[in-house]
DNA sequence: ATGAGTGCAAAGGCTTTGCATTAGG
DNA sequence: CCTAATGCAAAGCCTTTGCACTCAT
């Protein structure tokens, strides 16, 4: 399965990169019974290349041979599996990128204009007073609190 | 124009409230030379009995005689002027509530699993702390900061 | 009066599904 | 081997659009 050389772009503070993403992804997989095909490979080996979340036509864009039947319903296990993360931005086509505990936690800064999205860290300290404050607010309102999502809404340099 | 009965919803810190609500619209559509229509004084009316988001199936289901097309044309035009948000959550279906120059700032406590939403207030000096941050980081991005959206997951008490 | 707004139905666009074929373990 | 996964095309579902009619201003 051939994989086109690609530019990778700004990366953040990876936890794993490259070879160490397949294994891991290898790993998670087999625990559930799951297979790594060809096809998912693929999809992970876009998605890794990627500091930002892509949408289903880039995905396809950026490889070669893959079915548009055969992403969508990988990137639903790889979801289901907690492999891969949908994030939905400002419209509402869906948009994918590796699960946090593959590639750290962090948040995403859209252009409200053009769309683009941009992933973000923010100081350790904020996380830790956002989860201290949620965790409160969760337990008041009778929920289980699993996680929380930041989005940074903003106009790019380019849109001004 | 009937508007039938409905018991309104644990309320958030209104900043407006029933009539005022209308008062307040009118006012905004006029500025822009739009007309307040029967069908959008329908519309607001439900999005304001409610203190969460609702997709348009459930605007529908709670008024009468709103063509489906002109809700969607609606929406469009009222969250064009700020008086409606695009909010979404989880699947990608649209949810829209008043905007929040309207009803307050507030977040969104989602149930990961049955989807059901919630509004929420944190509190003021976390708002304050999430706002100094991403100034210095949208800054540091050459983005413009416009607004946040903060959205917790969890599950709700039904769904354990 | 008169153009924005409405309703109906048809068209779009992304996503899902059925089914025969292929291939991973 | 044997079932999960694939590819293709058809079907679904939410949303948008065209067009004639209606109603706010």
């Amino acid at each position: 399965m051939p994989r086109r050389p690609q530019h990778r772009q700004a990366s953040r503070s990876d936890k794993l990169a490259g070879a160490e993403i397949h294994s891991e992804v290898m790993t998670r997989l087999r625990r559930v019974h799951q297979r790594y095909t060809a096809q998912r490979r693929e999809i992970i080996g876009v998605l890794a290349n990627f500091s930002h979340p892509l949408t289903i036509q880039e995905i396809r864009e950026h490889s070669i041979d893959l079915a548009q039947s055969s992403v969508y319903r990988n990137l639903l296990v790889l979801e289901e599996f907690n492999i891969v993360t949908r994030v939905v931005t400002n419209g509402e086509i869906g948009r994918y990128e590796l699960a946090e505990d593959i590639t750290g936690h962090h948040h995403h800064l859209i252009c409200s204009q053009c769309g683009v999205v941009r992933d973000v860290v923010v100081p350790p300290a904020l996380e830790l007073d956002i989860d201290q404050a949620l965790s409160a607010l969760t337990g008041r309102e009778g929920f289980t609190l699993e996680h929380h999502r930041l989005d940074v809404f903003g106009r790019c340099a380019e849109c001004t």
